[in-house]
DNA sequence: GTCTATAAACTGATAGAC
DNA sequence: GTCTATCAGTTTATAGAC
């Protein structure tokens, strides 16, 4: 028995899914159609066109996420270090970890010149969150002098979230989970030196 | 005028340039068509498959990067960190320099799951390469004190690419070839300390 | 080697019955 | 809200004439 608004959910679920296993140029309203069991006109009723649905899938992508970060930051019984370590685990959780999956904006980003605009905008807002978080841990951390107080915070932000994007799609490639590790030793290193 | 062969390597060309900026799934033999000038089953007699062409494609552009690196490494008199250098300037030039072309083994990554096997396996070869090509340097560089001793090569050589793929991935959708920059000069500044 | 013609499958999308 | 039916356009691919 499904309550109102859960088909709803479910389309955006597959959708999801499919964009970040398979991307958005190779998932079709059949897919959809045949993983929740409607058919595309149903599909086409909650999302009018494949670009709706696609900004949708962000958008939500990135309200779960920013609420999560958000999270984080409140445990304030936790070193700033520990807020990273546990910031890149739930992303490797939800991508490498779930199925090889590649991180939803990662992958858009790469197929960012074939996609409606509405969601480039999106995707170019889901890493500008991520970072403006993670500038946050960092001045957080230099401030109780637990980093280098000489971090440029802006480059070091870019390093941190280019290394981890890379890692994420060589780790896949390979199916080596090891090069998420070193990544995440190596960002957690840089900041201490 | 043209000599025989031509109409192959340009159909070559094309391909290369629309997976660098589309991607596998979102070029068609129509889009080669339309740019070489041929119709669609001119394509396919030099091409049976998209998979054949989509194969041979990362086979060259394999070859000339291969035999560019080898060049590089020829350069008796350069030091190992410029090489590296000139290693960074050159995938810049063939990607974002390029109308913001992304990295064709990069961009092959993000839709790895849905390529023929073939090309996967091209894909693995293409990262395999390049990451031998980077160990070599970074040992010749660490023999000759130039590089720290303590360096760890193996993970090294997966952060440098990492970090540069992401870059890629992010300086293109942003639109900020300065992310390239920070990549350059951090990937540099890990050698030395 | 390139063309015309054609095929079969798939795509995103709409109209209208229930 | 979901369905059936249908659309026009696209995709990869083949057969056969030139």
């Amino acid at each position: 028995m499904m309550k109102t608004g859960d088909i709803y959910q479910q389309i955006l679920d597959v959708a999801e899914s499919l964009i970040q296993s398979r991307g958005y140029n190779a998932f079709s309203y059949r897919d959809i159609s045949e993983w929740v069991g409607v058919k595309t006109s149903s599909i086409h009723y909650h999302f009018p066109t494949k670009a709706d649905l696609g900004k949708v899938v962000v958008q939500k992508h990135l309200e779960l996420l920013a609420a999560e970060l958000e999270q984080i930051l409140n445990h304030t019984t936790w070193t700033s270090r520990k807020k990273l370590e546990v910031f890149i685990d739930a992303i490797v959780a939800r991508t490498y970890q779930a199925d090889r999956k590649m991180c939803l904006g990662g992958m858009l980003a790469a197929e960012v010149l074939t996609l409606p605009e509405p969601i480039q905008n999106e995707v170019r807002a889901f890493f500008q969150r991520i970072e403006e978080w993670l500038k946050q841990v960092l001045k957080e951390g230099i401030a109780r002098k637990e980093f280098n107080i000489h971090l440029d915070t802006k480059s070091e932000v870019m390093v941190m979230l280019a290394l981890l994007e890379g890692s994420l799609l060589l780790a896949r490639l390979f199916q080596e989970e090891k090069r998420l590790a070193v990544a995440k030793k190596k960002i957690l290193e840089r900041l201490t030196r």
